[in-house]
DNA sequence: TGTACATCAGTGAACGCGCGTTCACTGATGTAC
DNA sequence: TGTACATCAGTGAACGCGCGTTCACTGATGTAC
């Protein structure tokens, strides 16, 4: 067994303070403020899972070594392992959406507003493929109250996102720029392709895989019966 | 802590011996056939893998439990977890080809063959996501060396399943069924749309998914340059 | 203005658990002589 | 034809590890009187 492995698959992975870099002793919260150290655990955890690249690596007690405190002291904040990825996931669906929010509002082009925002969907996608994963490839398993309770949290989000593609679509049609006749169709095609676009070739690395960037504006095109290209 | 869960977030799960059905004590292979216990404890990982739906699940205690043998008799067929999922990723990926290869087969038309290949991989998604999603799913965790080894078992009946789809493509070329002109870049639109359909839908379950067959007879049609419906 | 008390924000050691791994072993089956 | 030996196909107990959780605690900061 490798040292820094637990033996139980989950490597060990270094923080700040175990490479010797050790971090100033944490200040506890001023009295009242207690809650500021939910926001320390979520970012925390995010880190981790930036770091590491996987949900399993997120223990509580990995979590507590990142952020610098006793484990115990996250039960007042979190019940389990589950609460704070959603949480997670909840503040990084959100950084999603401000930054394809972001990036369609920078083009004035109803066109060029869906390829931006397409492509500002597969630059998050590639750029963070650990975060992108804990959106979009978590898998609940047999937690269905609490996956109720999560997707609670982040349904809203996910279809205020999904709006800004169909709001564009849309826009698209009434320039005339595109022969759809379902804004909310080609939404949702143009959203599994480039679902596709992130996932499968991070997954399959093998494969010789075309330039994406041309293939996403080929996929855009086609579904969203675009007319012509950007003017 | 709930009981039967080790309370490393991991829940142990049940097996026909635990559950009180007790296996008739597994008797052991025959002189010169020690390699048989490979297929099994490749047969229990799939098992497992299918029950719970996480790769994590796949412990090497869990497997032993599962095939009914002690961990350390794994040792000379396995070096680790890994090697054990690689050889259930091979053997579920063999299978999906074979899915697949029939489904087009039993058809005679070129665009029947392009949509029941389409339809077929979509069905095996749904019906077993946890076995798709450890083929299409797999995270690499700097494990660089052992996923390339792991590419080079797979690579190639990945590129095989791969070429089904482009010649069918090409066959709705050459009968004048197609718009197409690029039968490998449609493929690859085509999967990715594919792998889409199939892995959203089970990530984001509170989205109001549109009736998924429909989806993937617009897609390719669209994406194919399928000029008309199958005969 | 003092002071006793309550509250808050955590700490640190200990528990039992499943994990991967080690190591000496067991018992059946073939094989050389 | 017998028999000693080698090999094969595993077993079972023990190890140290990280895990989630418990429980009594500590020490600073407000607040009632």
């Amino acid at each position: 067994m490798p040292p820094g492995d637990a033996g139980n698959g989950h490597p060990r992975v270094a923080n700040a303070a175990s490479t010797g870099a050790l971090k100033p002793k944490r200040q506890r919260n001023p009295r009242g403020q207690g809650s500021r150290l939910r926001a320390e655990i979520i970012a925390g955890a995010a880190a981790l899972l930036e770091r590491t690249g996987s949900e399993e690596s997120i223990t509580l007690r990995a979590v507590a070594r990142e952020v610098g405190i006793a484990a115990p002291s996250m039960a007042p904040h979190f019940a389990d392992r589950a609460e704070i990825i959603d949480a997670v996931v909840a503040q990084e669906l959100r950084c999603l959406h401000d930054t394809l929010h972001a990036a369609v509002a920078a083009e004035a082009d109803p066109v060029a507003q869906l390829f931006a925002g397409a492509r500002a969907y597969l630059a998050y996608g590639h750029a963070h493929p650990n975060r992108y994963r804990v959106i979009f490839e978590r898998r609940f398993l047999a937690l269905w109250d609490r996956e109720k309770r999560v997707m609670q949290q982040t349904a809203p989000l996910m279809d205020e996102t999904f709006e800004l593609t169909v709001n564009t679509i849309q826009a698209c049609i009434d320039a005339g720029r595109s022969a759809s006749t379902d804004a909310f169709g080609d939404g949702v095609r143009i959203w599994l392709a480039l679902h596709g676009l992130v996932a499968l070739p991070q997954a399959i690395t093998t494969f010789p895989w075309p330039d994406l960037d041309e293939v996403l504006v080929s996929c855009i095109t086609r579904l969203a019966g675009i007319l012509e290209a950007p003017r």
